[in-house]
DNA sequence: AGCACGCCGACT
DNA sequence: GTCGGCGTGCTC
């Protein structure tokens, strides 16, 4: 306003601000605050961003830590030449109170530099591409205004109530099967903070699966929500970022990024399929978006609803713990929950992965105008090419993996980085001509099943298919419309989708993640067959075929009667026996490079600077041993596994001792993973 | 983390 | 002869 801008004009000319910046440098930097050379009437202030120069030609975000009164055209501190400040971004961005105090818990629990967490709460930055428009595909709507809610629904409802009066912090973990309405529980409670005057964000594991899901919640709540993700340009996330900061914009809907949009008065945060691991992210800074929900809901004193049909061991561990309320939606709207088959695969005459009965499942679903899903977890059309003459099977060159034989386009790919080949005309190791395409892909189950069934209307959804900018919606929009009758894919498959018409859920290989080197293998294998079993059958009976060669497997048995307490006993005992999270927290430290003996030396050094100064009580070191994959993209890979927890000192320590090995092994590269999923 | 600079191998 | 690979050093 003109009575700041005259304040300004009539104070200091120049300010010194300590900034952090994004880079991987324990320490801050001091810039020139020029006032005359900025366009704002504003004063720097802790919590500014501000866009400063930094090393050669690089223009970066920074978080103003501090300012103070400095001499005009004093260009020097400490013998150091300092350099002027770029620009000041408007209000709507600073990064104050609860969102600050998440940046800087997010710093500390992943052990970076404050500075290194601030893009996250910046919508333009890097990371974001700006993308077209793309066409919203429309979907048959389904949708269920404002029905009545069940009494399961309304206490879930109430226990969300009573924080939202209070205006106090909790964490409610939702448990309820596919179908079973939680998505009404969400909006209800989100209503409810809206008429309390308080706003809400909306997270959803990836906003690509869930098109239906960001319709119903904007579709609802009209221009007070409004979704941010990346098929939304700079410019047009930088809009909701400010209409959410002006309280424009009550409601906040999208992925992991949504977090961090500067929602005023925070009353509610619902984290949607809260045990996707998607809500990690696999690149720096590796955090956890569920945890840190939990985080800025506490700061916010705001009640955090953790919903899934298959939620994460770990929330349900917390939940029995007493940290989280539990509250269960045990009937599905509408029907039962769909019968599940299991089928010995061992010794059957089944041909090309089909066995008779799945075969007939088929047939006969499709006899009764309904819709079919297959689910096959590996995507092209053979695992790898094997010589018939010497055995040897095709690797790739960068990464000592089998390369993956794919049809459509006729080459050879490798899953892991980006090599591709044609696909030889001789064994490169005997010369031999023949080569035996071993283990199968949703390729080869779509040629084998388009023979099968000549008249039927296959679609393949898997990463191949959806290459293209909104070719994943367009192919679900299309199999919701019916225009296909067998839906064949990876597990996106299993994901989000309302289909009605689905009648036969069939998993050619239900026992397929379980031999994963990941002691998650269990849990992610149960979670994936109850979600795609909980496809089928959304209206009317269902069935659901499971295919396996272990059909005695305890995860494979409990999924296929919907026993999410029979897996949770079976599985919590064995993590607690081996120290796996629950019962114990997990730290990796990889360690990667191009010459393999220099990443072993360093991983060595390192192994041993843990075993010596962690205290065993505490901490326990496993490793260094190689990677779950030993070479990728060319470079060698080993890992450190610390499990165990860390306190605040061994942390700091950590952070320390991994910049030095950095700077002693020069090319080797050291990142490290608090809290770590997947496989390495 | 970038980005520049600088020094050695296989190419139009 | 240069293009370009990555080791090294620095960033207020």
């Amino acid at each position: 306003m003109s009575s700041s801008a005259q304040h300004a004009a009539a104070g200091p000319a120049e300010y010194l601000v300590e900034v952090a910046l994004p880079v991987p440098l324990e320490r801050t930097f001091s810039y020139r605050f020029v006032m005359a050379d900025l366009e704002p009437d504003r004063v720097p202030a802790a919590g500014d961003l501000v866009s400063v120069p930094f090393g050669r030609r690089r223009k970066v975000l920074g978080l103003v830590l501090g300012a103070r009164e400095w001499e005009a055209g004093q260009a020097k501190l400490d013998g150091f030449d300092l350099r002027r400040v770029t620009s000041l971004l408007p209000t709507e961005y600073r990064i104050t109170g609860e969102r600050l105090a998440l940046a800087r818990w997010l710093a500390e629990y992943y052990m970076l530099p404050l500075g290194e967490v601030v893009p996250l709460f910046h919508p333009p930055s890097p990371g974001t591409r700006a993308r077209g428009k793309e066409a919203q595909e429309a979907f048959p709507t389904g949708d269920t205004p404002d029905i009545t809610l069940t009494r399961h629904q309304e206490a879930a409802v109430a226990a969300a109530g009573r924080h939202l009066q209070e205006g106090s912090f909790g964490a409610l973990l939702l448990h309820g099967v596919t179908g079973s309405g939680k998505t009404e529980v969400y909006l209800a409670v989100i209503e409810q903070a809206l008429a309390a005057g308080k706003g809400a964000i909306f997270l959803l594991p990836e906003i690509a699966l869930t098109p239906q899901m960001l319709a119903r919640i904007t579709g609802r709540f009209g221009d007070k929500a409004a979704a941010i993700h990346s098929g939304l340009s700079a410019g047009q996330r930088c809009r909701v970022h400010e209409a959410a900061a002006r309280g424009e914009v009550q409601v906040v809907v999208g992925p992991r990024s949504a977090l961090f949009a500067p929602v005023r008065d925070l009353g509610v945060i619902v984290v949607d399929e809260e045990h996707e691991s998607s809500y990690k992210q696999d690149e720096k800074p590796r955090y956890h978006a569920r945890h840190a929900a939990l985080v800025r809901g506490r700061e916010n004193r705001a009640v955090v609803i953790l919903g899934s049909a298959t939620p994460d061991l770990e929330s349900m561990d917390n939940a029995r713990q007493g940290r989280y309320q539990l509250l269960i939606l045990p009937e599905r709207m509408g029907g039962g929950l769909p019968v599940v088959e299991i089928v010995d695969m061992r010794g059957s005459r089944a041909l090309e992965g089909f066995s008779p009965a799945l075969a007939q499942a088929v047939e006969e679903t499709l006899a009764q105008q309904r819709q079919v899903i297959l689910f096959y977890n590996r995507r092209g059309f053979a695992r790898m090419l094997q010589c018939r003459q010497c055995g040897e099977v095709v690797e790739c060159p960068a990464c000592d993996i089998g390369l993956t034989y794919h049809l459509r386009p006729r080459r050879l790919l490798c899953h892991y980085c980006d090599h591709q080949a044609e696909v030889p005309e001789t064994c490169p190791a005997c010369g031999a001509g023949d080569f035996l395409p071993q283990g199968g892909g949703t390729e080869k189950v779509e040629v084998n099943l388009q023979a099968h069934f000549p008249e039927a209307r296959i679609q393949r959804l898997d990463r191949d298919t959806t290459s293209g900018r909104g070719s994943h919606r367009r192919i679900l929009a299309a199999f919701a419309r019916r225009e296909a009758d067998i839906l064949v894919g990876t597990q996106m498959v299993a994901k989000g989708h309302h289909f009605p018409g689905v009648g036969l859920v069939g998993v050619l290989a239900a026992d397929h993640g379980l031999g994963l080197p990941d002691f998650r293998a269990a849990e992610r294998t149960f979670q994936l067959l109850t979600q795609v079993a909980g496809r089928s059958g959304r209206t009317g009976h269902g069935r659901v075929i499971f295919q396996t060669f272990r059909p005695d497997d305890p995860v494979i048995v409990a999924a296929s009667m919907h026993d999410y307490q029979g897996f949770m006993d079976q599985e919590l005992p064995l993590r607690r026996a081996l120290g796996y999270p629950p019962s114990r927290r997990l730290l990796r430290v990889g360690l990667s490079g191009r010459r393999k003996g220099t990443v072993e030396q360093a991983a060595l050094a390192l192994a041993g600077a843990f075993q010596q100064n962690l205290d065993p009580e505490q901490v326990q070191v496993l490793g260094p041993a190689p990677a779950v994959f030993p070479r990728l993209n060319d470079r060698f890979r080993y890992q450190i596994l610390l499990k165990g927890a860390l306190g605040a000192p061994a942390r700091r320590w950590l952070v320390q001792v991994l910049a030095q090995l950095k700077e002693e092994y020069r090319g080797v590269d050291v990142i490290h993973d608090v809290d770590p999923v997947g496989v390495y």
